[in-house]
RNA sequence: GCCCUUGUAGUUCAAUGGAUAGAACUGCGGACUUCUAAGCCGUCAAUGUUGGUUCGAUUCCAACCGGGGGCACCA
């Protein structure tokens, strides 16, 4: 990649001045006077080298010029002391040349080449809703997963979810209290979701519902009773095909097992590793108040944590010491990484540091991810009062408004039913991706949710129509040389390997999202400016720029995991 | 109380310590009866407060003010 080349390229011309410089930064300028590349190299190393930066600067241009640089036009030395770097037309035109010949390979890289690298997300409870959250972490993990393949990594996606635990035992609690109303219905996903509420609310404000509940959860872990376990057993498989089907209209693909995710990792499985692993270390892990804890270290801001309660029932930061086990058995990973709400940071810590202790290794493999969260106008979403938008109402909601939408009378209703629900998940997808992570999304139905301007329905828009233009212009010749000048367009799109290449190391579906929107941007100007079809000398190059913005819409979009309409 | 995180136009978001803080929505004003108007062009409008570090701070540090999260048997 060319910033590669020119990093070292400045970094062999100081070396000739004597100065071995850690670190080179090279920036995009946004004014396009000041070259398609800058560095500010000359500002930094001037102190030490006690002249004026100006004066360093013209010293090292001289000494770059020196130097074989291919594909660079000239160099220019502006501001403060910015040395500016302009590429010369050969290098756009190859570029170019490159986007169009490696199709959906366009923008890749080999930086992680044949690592592996496993990436856990979604993570629904069973017998739980399926709400706005669980979208969210789906939404930027898979994004996370995508990119991560960009770098030539073996991406394996990876499902946890709390199939034991007080929530299952609040969930079966309730179906037995609202069948003794005889208010019991087929057990579907949304009669779990009212048991749920119905246990979790009881647990709460009912001492004897509670102490019912701890015995069902303790009988739920040794499977000791026959009623119990039906319930149990008929409920966790509702719950998963529920989720296996939501998956699949999220979007997401069908990987070599036939499921959506590669792995499913269940706390049954997770709990007796984990409780191994505590009772195996008791220098680490110490008994409290008939608990057994681990202390974290508060000078580093960590608090202290139950890892097995006072029943012996390991909680979750127990199971996630065995889960990071049973991963890396699974999938011996380089890289694991972990997408959470940012409500889990804290606790996250404290279970890395423990894991530090325990098995050090893996602790330094692992990275956690944590995301905002969604959160509604009112508040905080509680599934315990049943305060809680779905996944599946939001997607109808939308896609119902999607199909306003959509003018074009020519689509039949099949198409039409179609295009809707793929503008609809590129709405919601790309509100949740658009935004750095970390930050909550207030997420006000009717405000957070464009299919204009900034927004994932203007991408795929933006791609349809470009889809359009090359269809009316099939049998047409393609070239990138033949043109006036380089457009700014053109400028855009060869910058997507770079832009890639940031999202994959910072594990950061944000950078594609700003690429993406102000290469539509440029686009769409283009494009309401310009005829292309005009039968003019230059309109193979203007077909080659419509090509591959519609290959670098394409790529980029799928990295966010929206789906991309051929009409709309 | 302690820890983490966050504060940018009226609103929702950008800005690897750099050059004139960039978009979108809203408002206001245009063009086009030519390849998809979910589009194009123009315009109004912002870095919470006070200090510090730096040639240069939205970005780093400190304090304060406001939002969110976490802090022992939930996940």
């Amino acid at each position: 990649m060319i910033t590669k080349k020119l990093e070292t390229l400045i970094r062999e011309a100081l070396k000739k001045m004597g100065i071995e410089s850690s670190e080179i930064k090279l920036e995009r300028p946004e004014d396009a006077s000041h070259g398609d590349y800058a560095t500010n190299v000359a500002l930094a190393c001037a102190k030490t080298q006690k002249i004026a930066p100006k004066q360093f600067a013209e010293k090292l241009v001289a000494e770059l010029l020196n130097a074989p640089h291919e594909g660079i036009e000239k160099i220019e030395i502006a501001g403060p002391g910015f040395i500016n770097f302009f590429f010369d037309d050969a290098y756009f035109s190859k570029s170019l040349e490159d986007a169009l010949g490696a199709g959906d390979k366009w923008g890749t890289n080999a930086t992680l080449k044949n690592k592996k690298v496993l990436v856990e997300y979604t993570d629904p409870n069973i017998l739980k809703e399926f709400h706005i959250g669980h979208l969210m972490s789906n939404t930027i993990g898979e994004s996370i997963a995508c990119i991560m393949e960009t770098t030539g990594a073996e991406v394996k996606r990876a499902c946890y979810q709390g199939d034991v635990g007080m929530h299952v035992a609040c969930a079966i609690w309730g179906i037995i209290d609202l069948k003794k109303d005889g208010s019991a219905e087929p057990m579907n996903s949304k009669f779990l979701g009212k048991a749920y509420a119905r246990g979790a609310t009881a647990s709460k404000e009912n001492e004897n519902a509670k102490k019912e509940i701890i015995e069902i959860n303790k009988k739920i872990y040794t499977r000791s009773d026959e009623k119990i376990n039906k319930l149990y057993d008929l409920g966790r498989q509702v719950s998963l095909d529920d989720f296996e089907g939501k998956y699949k209209k999220l979007g997401m693909k069908t990987r070599l097992n036939g499921k959506s995710f590669d792995f499913y990792f269940f706390e049954s499985k997770t709990w007796e590793f984990g409780k191994k692993i505590v009772l195996d270390n008791p220098k680490i892990f110490e008994k409290s108040d008939g608990a057994i804890i681990y202390k974290g270290d508060e000078s580093k801001g960590l608090h202290t944590r139950v890892f097995i309660n006072s029943e012996g029932i390991p909680t979750y930061e127990a199971k996630d010491l065995g889960l990071s086990k049973i991963k890396y058995e699974t999938y011996p990973y380089e890289i694991s990484i972990v997408v959470t709400a940012n409500e889990q940071k804290e606790y996250f810590r404290v279970v890395l540091d423990a894991m530090a202790k325990v098995s050090p290794e893996l602790a330094k493999k692992t990275e956690h991810y944590s995301h905002g969260m969604l959160r509604l106008p009112t508040g905080k979403m509680s599934s315990r009062t049943g305060d809680v938008v779905t996944a599946e109402a939001l997607l109808r909601d939308v896609k119902g408004l999607a199909i306003g939408k959509i003018k074009d009378s020519n689509f039949s209703s099949e198409e039409k039913n179609d295009i809707a629900e793929k503008v609809a998940l590129g709405a919601i997808k790309y509100s949740i991706l658009r935004q750095s992570s970390g930050k909550d999304i207030i997420f006000d139905f009717e405000k957070s949710l464009s299919f204009e301007g900034d927004s994932g329905p203007y991408l795929q828009y933006s791609y349809a129509r470009a889809r359009s233009l090359l269809e009316k212009a099939s049998g047409k010749k393609i070239d990138v040389t033949n043109y006036k000048e380089i457009s700014p367009l053109h400028k855009y799109i060869v910058r997507f390997p770079e832009v890639v290449l940031r999202a994959g190391e910072t594990r950061q579906s944000h950078y594609i999202t700003t690429y993406l929107i102000d290469l539509a941007r440029e686009f769409n100007s283009f494009y309401g400016n310009t005829l292309v079809l005009d039968g003019s000398p230059d309109e193979a190059y203007k077909l080659a720029l419509v090509k591959a913005t519609s290959q670098t819409l394409k790529n980029g979009l799928e990295l966010l995991g929206i789906p991309v309409p051929e009409r709309m």
